[in-house]
DNA sequence: CGAACTTTTGAGTAGACTCAAACGGGGTGG
DNA sequence: CCACCCCGTTTGAGTCTACTCAAAAGTTCG
């Protein structure tokens, strides 16, 4: 793709900022990817800036704030919340490196959810206006965001760990093991060992049950030779046997 | 916007068959409403044809089915389904008229859930690969996917219907009020009437509840005054004291 | 008018919740 | 450097919501 030939004053695209970018963790999932060609992004002022970073228990966006950007995480874990009927707090979604946040803001300009930082975080700001802009120019771009909003909604819809329908066992069974394979490759895996870079308690919420279920279902299983529970992580045993016990648990 | 200088005969855009379109009651959610230009849209070949109807229990596309095809709900009423763990069916979601269908499978290319036809239903049918290259020509159109993107992302994330840390009685409560508004301007809702396009055992399956609890919750909330329990049907009492029950219930 | 299905009602059970308290580990300040 | 405190986790006890199985009642449609 040759950028310069449709080159708008008004766009504005990557940053090459060596520095930022090629320590990125989510370099492959970079949006930007495309028109990261050196000789050609250089001549081009930045869609994205790195921003960070952000500290364990920092507000990222409060719910009702206005919708301005895009993050891509570079490096930590951010968690959504919202306020229950009841009035309390319930974990929506995690977010780890290379996921894209901001397409549940998009269409109504305002954020849904409060975004808490659960780990030191970096990210990547992209500017929602110049994005969609950037969208419309380079269809490398349209064709990149698509696929984003495309694995979203199939990510989201059909995590099992959202179908409350099924037992408690099966839902914290079947997302250690979709943690772990999200992770692999991260700091937070080493051989059959997650760390979790959540407190057991905020997973628990995420899951939809309280911390004491999710620990008395931790120690079920540990007895039962599955995992091993640890101090903020868990050892996965036989993989065969653990998804086994998804599909014999009741309900 | 003048379509002639970017057509490209390539492209398929929309149908302008008057008979499909002028009694379509997703006219206004129209993919392509923009370029609806009767003179300029005559010249190109469509992008969208009606397909239908199909009758209850008919299924549009199973799970694993290679996914070609978005669904814009003409008219009627279709659920998906998918299989949990423990073998049981599962009702995801309902579309009604206005909504596009496929958005879940665009990014793998195969259906992930089954699509089973909840009331006779006329379809329009838009080819995924024609979808994208008119969004990559006209921006409009891509300006108008992505902000169905967006509203999908929204509704389905932050659908409280789907948050099932809330007690049985707030779900349902919720749920029905979502259901009405909807569905207001339909041949479902007269006055304060929701006539219930799906069976209340299948409503329950969505709600995450078995069909007696789903039953027991309807009787106690006439027993409350606050609805009316009728076959295939409610009708909605004073919404501020429903709201109100919503925020009492326990959880 | 009967058959098939949906919905309701009843009875008993169990999984998950709440409240309560003890335990453990990491970080901080004296 | 150690003691203390705070927070996250675990364990215990009792309760209740929602589930299952079962059967009756109501509804729809050929």
């Amino acid at each position: 793709m040759t950028i310069s030939k449709r080159t708008n004053p008004e766009i504005r695209l990557v940053k090459v900022d060596k520095e930022d970018c090629d320590e990125c963790t989510a370099y492959i999932d970079c949006i930007c990817a495309e028109v990261r060609d050196p000789g050609a992004a250089k001549k081009i002022k930045p869609l994205s800036s790195q921003i960070g970073p952000y500290l364990e228990g920092d507000y990222l966006v409060r719910r009702g704030d206005k919708f301005k950007s895009y993050y891509l995480v570079k490096k930590g874990v951010i968690r959504s919340e919202i306020v229950s009927y009841s009035g309390r707090n319930k974990v929506k979604w995690f977010y780890f490196p290379g996921d894209l946040i901001g397409m549940e803001a998009m269409s109504e300009g305002v954020w849904p959810a409060d975004l808490v930082i659960t780990k030191t975080t970096l990210l990547c700001e992209l500017s929602a206006e110049d994005l969609e802009m950037a969208a419309q120019t380079f269809p490398e771009i349209q064709s990149r965001l698509f696929k984003r909003f495309g694995q979203r909604i199939l990510n989201h819809e059909y995590a099992l760990a959202s179908d409350f329908s099924e037992a408690s066992i099966t839902r914290v069974v079947e997302y250690l093991l979709q943690l772990y394979d999200r992770l692999t490759d991260t700091e937070w895996v080493t051989g059959s060992r997650l760390q979790l870079p959540m407190t057991k308690t905020i997973l628990a919420s995420y899951l939809g049950m309280s911390a004491e279920t999710f620990s008395r279902i931790l120690a079920q299983l540990e007895k039962d030779g599955l995992i091993v529970n640890l101090p903020q992580a868990v050892e996965l045993g036989d993989r065969a046997r653990i998804e086994a016990s998804m599909r014999s648990a009741q309900r």
